[in-house]
RNA sequence: UGGGGUGUAGCUCAAUUGGCAGAGCGCGCGGCUGUUAACCGCGAGGUUGCAGGUUCGAUUCCUGCCGCCCCAGCCA
């Protein structure tokens, strides 16, 4: 099987615009944002710079106060940006002046002012108060100081840490990932399929969490939507899952969480060879995307853009067995036949500008649905796809054994309860056919293109073997 | 699960050979009309992770336990 070296482009024209903040119609139904004092527009902070000179009002929560005696200055921050308001006591009296004094960090507030422009504000924009409503009030033990914090202490307050820009910037960048691999998709045609989440055991055999489930025994939560997609790309030839996936594994390493998400494109009648096309174009449109949408929070990240921007088809493509004899030369000791390590995948991706596929590992050391290296029986149709900079594997992927006969010996080889595999076993009698897919980390891929050290980072709320709460 | 590290004020961290428990931030009070993690003065704030041991005396040394961090394995 074959595939047409032709790619489908995607389309150019943004469907939305390329800010990091929607601009936010005025509610008053009157029609344009109205400059009188008896009824302030009220504007999110990104759209201040195109009320100059007008009475407006921002609502949002302190993030900063600081007075002088007679002049004070607060820092306030609506989700879609921070803006500084100053505050004179000469001109507001004596009743606003007191509330400010009452203000803390967090209370939530509606202010009232003149926007000007003015070099010494942080934006270049301000907002010379007239009136300061106190919404919502906050004591004054705000757990989050703008400080440096310890990374448990912080993960206790996650509700909150949220809050802090630098994680407001990475959850930015996720929902852009997230959007572009929908758009991705969605240009090429694919159908996306919401595979269960709780399953009876079948799929791969490491960890799996159970739970109770009626008469029938133990239901566990799904580590992958791997063999339902299969399924599905019969009915509908190209398909993606994007859900949650749960794995019960003792990992306490940066690239690990027991609750990730993933995403699982399947394929009819593409080989090895065009999944791997379909994955760097894939990755390629999703670093593509950050980087034209989401450069202010690549920038409030201090990402170095400079190591992404050359992520374009094609990527290396290293076999297996070549991976090892190199990596032997560079002073590794890895025999034929085992699994990279996170050294030996960090060793192959030095220095390279893009991500890398290591391609055709050993049998053995994949799963059992993965087909048979005609070239070279010992290995399996297969790579995985390893992001630079010591982010290592964000993708898994494989043509899959499509021969039944195969497939069941392959069952049987590894152990495996045949009777639950009789589904995904008809999936070759009735009409098998050649079809590849692969399995995209979602947090894996937020961590390399923000440039962070841990994946807990880049989901709101992260699951791990010690951390079910917040 | 294995290897390495760490635990002291709300937070981030000091504490000499085993000898009075400290600083900065935050918080309270006072001062200051352009601050940028503002600044200046005063003040409150401690079961030094837990249990035991050595010692005249333990934050410091020893044993056990617990929490967390990093690395490895499993994987995305």
């Amino acid at each position: 099987m074959t595939a047409s070296d032709a790619r489908p482009t995607l389309p150019r024209h943004p469907i939305v615009p390329p800010t990091s903040a929607m601009p936010i119609a005025s509610p008053s139904p009157g029609g344009p944002p109205a400059a009188s004092l008896d009824a302030p527009s009220v504007v999110r902070i990104p759209e201040l710079h195109a009320h100059v000179g007008a009475v407006v009002t921002v609502r949002g929560w302190i993030t900063h106060l600081r007075s002088s005696g007679k002049i004070a200055f607060l820092v306030v921050r609506d989700g879609l940006g921070t803006v500084q308001a100053v505050l004179a006591k000469s001109d507001v009296g004596p009743e606003i002046w007191d509330r400010f004094a009452q203000l803390t960090q967090e209370a939530s507030v509606a202010l009232t002012g003149v926007v000007r422009a003015d070099a010494r504000a942080p934006g270049g924009f301000e907002l010379t108060l007239r009136d300061l409503v106190v919404v919502g009030s906050s004591p004054i033990d705000y757990p989050i100081q703008p400080k440096e914090h310890g990374v448990d202490f912080l993960m206790d307050h996650r509700h909150l840490w949220l809050r802090s820009p630098r994680q407001a910037a990475i959850l930015r960048v996720r929902s852009e990932i997230e959007q572009a691999i929908h758009d991705f998709f969605y240009a090429r045609g694919f159908v996306r399929v919401d595979t269960p989440i709780l399953t009876a055991a079948i799929g791969e055999r490491s960890g799996l969490f159970s739970t109770e489930y009626f008469d029938e025994g133990l239901a566990y939560l799904a580590q992958t939507g791997q063999l339902y997609g299969e399924a599905a790309a019969a009915a509908l030839g190209n398909i993606y899952t994007f859900g949650p996936t749960f794995r019960a594994e003792k990992s306490k390493t940066r690239r690990h969480l027991t609750e990730f998400w993933m995403i699982e494109p399947e394929v009819a009648f593409a080989d090895s060879a065009d999944n791997m096309r379909l994955q760097e174009d894939l990755v390629s449109y999703m670093v593509e995307r950050v980087l034209e949408r989401r450069r202010r929070e690549l920038d409030e990240l201090e990402r170095d853009v400079s190591r992404l921007e050359h992520v374009a088809p094609p990527f290396p493509r290293i076999d297996y067995s070549d991976a090892v004899a190199t990596l032997r030369q560079r002073g590794s000791t890895i025999e034929w036949g085992a699994d990279l390590g996170a050294e030996d995948e960090a060793l192959l991706v030095e220095g390279a500008d893009r991500p890398v596929f290591v391609c055709n590992y050993p049998k053995e050391a994949k799963a059992f649905y993965m087909k048979e290296n005609p070239a070279d029986p010992r290995t399996v149709l297969c790579n995985d796809c390893l992001a630079p900079e010591g982010y290592g594997e964000i993708i898994g992927g494989s043509q899959r054994e499509d021969d039944y006969d195969r497939l069941h010996a392959r069952i049987i080889a590894e152990g495996l309860p045949v009777d639950a595999y009789g589904w995904y076993l008809d999936l070759r009698r009735y009409g098998t056919f050649v079809h590849s897919g692969f399995g995209l980390g979602l947090e894996r891929s937020v961590a390399y293109i923000c440039g962070l050290p841990h994946v807990r980072e880049t989901i709101p709320f992260a699951r791990m073997m010690n951390r079910l709460r917040p």
